[in-house]
DNA sequence: TTATATCCTACTAAACCAATCGGAATTTGT
DNA sequence: ACAAATTCCGATTGGTTTAGTAGGATATAA
């Protein structure tokens, strides 16, 4: 049960673009060096953020990319559902409403995905980029943020 | 975003066996038969769960499967982390406490997974078998559970 | 002793993943 | 006009994972 490195990649683009475009495009080149990705397979994803309008690109030399919207406007889970697809945990929850195999009597295990799959959307629509770059401004101090662990 | 055969048929088979063990072993034969899955290959999956303790085996002829506890004290999670193994939606969150990456810089986007994984762990934790087949007694009503959908 | 089961180890075909490769098109600065 | 920087695009590739299949060995009831 993982994520692919696209969706983890891309949520790693757009924070740091929010980061650092503050004034002017920034390119995948300087993208790749910090976050210490491949340059040409960032080539391949972010298009498909352009296409789906969360990145705008400046083509040419000094061009880049740009946020499309404020960081507060964007939301992590718009970002993993066009990298990754629609979550769905398993292949019948992937439309709502629709009923999924062909099993003759009712399928009772469906319900265990539907509920996950809603609980992961839920997390991910409840997290903006405001909200994951507002804990780094917090440089420096390395605090333990995730206090509900062992 | 999937999880893989071995977790779903894993909850298929175990769903299968707290509503037909009622009264002795049930064989993979028949299991693999009801909920049209390949009995050769669900040799393989059940296996682990007999040694992860969620069901017991009986071997010859007339032998089977059963549950190894009752079904309100089996639980979904129980059985997907078996087959699946940890719940982890990124690699980094497979450990609890641990830090992931050799990012110099703290990793701003490890909030998400965590929070992720954490809320996958909860709504599977949540139901157990019986939950599940409760359900499933009102069969022929075939009514919609999933009421939260469009 | 036969049929029915679980148990166990290999093997395999197909799909998917995470890139890499090689260039075309566009824009800025000199 | 030209060179450098950069996005854009399609093809290819090596490795891993998935979802099985194959072929038996072992155990037990009838």
């Amino acid at each position: 049960m993982r994520f692919s490195t696209r969706g983890r990649y891309g949520v790693q683009v757009m924070v740091d673009l929010a980061q650092n475009s503050t004034e002017g495009p920034i390119s995948l080149k300087s993208v790749a060096e910090r976050q210490k990705l491949s340059e040409h397979y960032l080539e391949q994803l972010v298009p498909e953020l352009r296409k789906a309008g969360l990145v705008k690109s400046i083509r040419g030399a000094q061009g880049g990319y740009l946020l499309a919207k404020k960081p507060e406007e964007i939301y992590i889970g718009d970002v993993i559902r066009v990298l990754e697809g629609p979550i769905a945990p398993v292949e019948c929850t992937d439309q709502y409403g629709d009923d999924c195999c062909e099993k003759t009597e009712f399928c009772v295990t469906r319900e265990v995905w539907v509920k996950v799959r809603d609980s992961i959307n839920d997390v991910v629509d409840s997290i903006s980029l405001a909200d994951l770059i507002k804990d780094s401004e917090k440089e420096g101090e390395k605090v333990n943020l995730f206090d509900d662990e062992v």
